[in-house]
DNA sequence: GGGCATGTACACAGATCTGTTTACTTTTTG
DNA sequence: CAAAAAGTAAACAGATCTGTGTACATGCCC
C-alpha cells in the first residue's frame, strides 16, 4: 500500500526488535523475522540501521533507561525497586536481565554489549548507593553491591524458575542487610511482608 | 590413520562439547566445529548423539555434579563455597552459571534446558537448606532461598563485570544473614574478609 | 578368515542468516 | 511540476547450520 510517511519508523524497528530480542533470544532472531514482523521490506530496515549488531547495541540502549529522581524516601525507594521486581516477575512476558542475556548469549568476545551491559549494571550500583548515602550507611558501596547481588539473583532465579516470590526473598534478605547497617526498618519477618 | 579403538569417544565428544558450548555459546557452536576441534568426522558424532539437542542435553546433564558429602562442619561448608566462588571467578574460563546461560539462550520454549536448570537450581538450594538445618535455623527454607540469590547475584554480576570481589561481596552478606538467623559467624567485618 | 561395529572422508540436501542489488512506487518538499 | 527522500518487492550472493547418504578403511571377536 502506502510507501513514505511513515511516522518513526525508526522507533517502530527499535520496540518490535526488543520484543523479539528480548522474548526469544538475539541469536533466535532473524532481521527478517523483524521486518517481517512490522510488515516492511528487510531494505528498509537496513536503510535505518546499518548492521544487526548496530540494531543489538540500539536495543541494549534503549534498555538501559535512568531511574528518575523521586520524591519518596530513600528507604521507599529501596525497598520499592524489590516490589517492582516483583511485579515485572509476575508479568508472563519476563524474561531475565535483557544485559545479562545478551552478555551470556553473545560471548565475551562482544565488547560492545559487554560495554553497555556493565554501563547498566554500574548505574544501578550507584543509584542503591546514593540512597544509601542518604541514609547515612557508612559503607554505601559495599551494601549497595551486596544489594545488587540480590537484585540480579532475583532475576537469574525467575528467570530459571518462574517465581515471583524471589523478589520477595531478596526484599526480606535486603531488610536484615539495611537493618544490620544501622538503617530502620520497622518490623521485619522471616520471609514474609505484609504489603 | 587410525579407525577405531579410541577410548571414551562419547566423553571426548562431550568434555569438547562443554568447553565450547560453555565458552562461547550453544547457539555460537556448530557441531562440525566440535568434531572438528576433537579431530573426528561429523559422523562419528552424529553416532553417539542422534541430534544436536541431546549433545546439549548430555552437557548440562554432565554439569549437574552432585555434592559429595564433607566431613567439615555446616558452616564452613557454607561458606567454603563462597569461597570456591571467588577462586572460580578468579579463572579466565569461568563464565557464568551454565544453566542460566543456557536458559538465557535457548529461550523458555526449550522445556528440555529448562527443566535441567530448574532441577539443579533446586539441589543446591537443598543442599543449603540442609545445612541450615543441621545449624538449626529455623526458617532455613528461607534462607537457603536468600543464599542462593547472592550466589546467583554474585555469577551474574562477575559474568558482566569479570570481577571476582563478587563473590567476597556475597560472602559478607551471606553472613549478616547468618548471624541474623542466630547462627555464630564469629566476627563480621564491613565488607572484607580475612582469608 | 569373516563379520561387524566403529571410524573416516566427503558430498549433499535443505534450511536459515546477513547483507546487497535491481527496479519500481509513493510521498514530501522546494 | 520535478526532484529527492523513503519505501516496496523480490531475487540474489555467500556463508553457515543441522542432519543424511555413500563409499571405504580399520580393528576386534568368534
Amino acid at each position: 500500500m502506502p510507501a513514505a510517511a511513515k511516522p518513526d519508523m525508526k522507533e517502530r524497528i527499535l520496540q518490535t526488535a526488543d520484543r523479539l530480542f528480548y522474548l526469544k533470544g538475539i541469536r533466535a532472531i532473524g532481521v527478517d523475522t523483524i521486518a517481517a514482523e512490522i510488515g516492511i521490506s528487510k531494505r528498509t530496515l537496513y536503510n535505518h540501521f546499518p548492521s544487526k549488531d548496530e540494531l543489538i547495541s540500539a536495543y541494549l540502549k534503549r534498555r538501559f533507561v535512568v531511574a528518575k529522581p523521586s520524591e519518596k524516601s530513600p528507604l521507599s525507594q529501596i525497598l520499592g525497586y524489590f516490589d517492582a521486581l516483583e511485579r515485572r516477575f509476575s508479568a508472563k512476558d519476563f524474561r531475565g536481565c535483557p544485559f545479562v542475556n545478551a552478555v551470556a548469549e553473545l560471548g565475551p568476545e562482544d565488547r560492545a554489549v559487554k560495554k553497555i551491559a556493565i554501563a547498566f549494571k554500574e548505574s544501578r550500583r550507584v543509584w542503591f548507593r546514593d540512597l544509601l548515602a542518604q541514609l547515612g550507611v557508612a559503607d554505601a558501596e559495599g551494601l549497595a553491591t551486596q544489594l545488587v547481588l540480590l537484585v540480579d539473583g532475583s532475576i537469574a532465579q525467575d528467570l530459571v524458575r518462574d517465581d515471583p516470590a524471589m523478589a520477595r526473598a531478596a526484599k526480606a534478605a535486603a531488610k536484615v542487610l539495611l537493618k544490620n547497617a544501622g538503617v530502620d526498618v520497622g518490623e521485619i519477618g522471616g520471609a514474609a511482608e505484609a504489603p
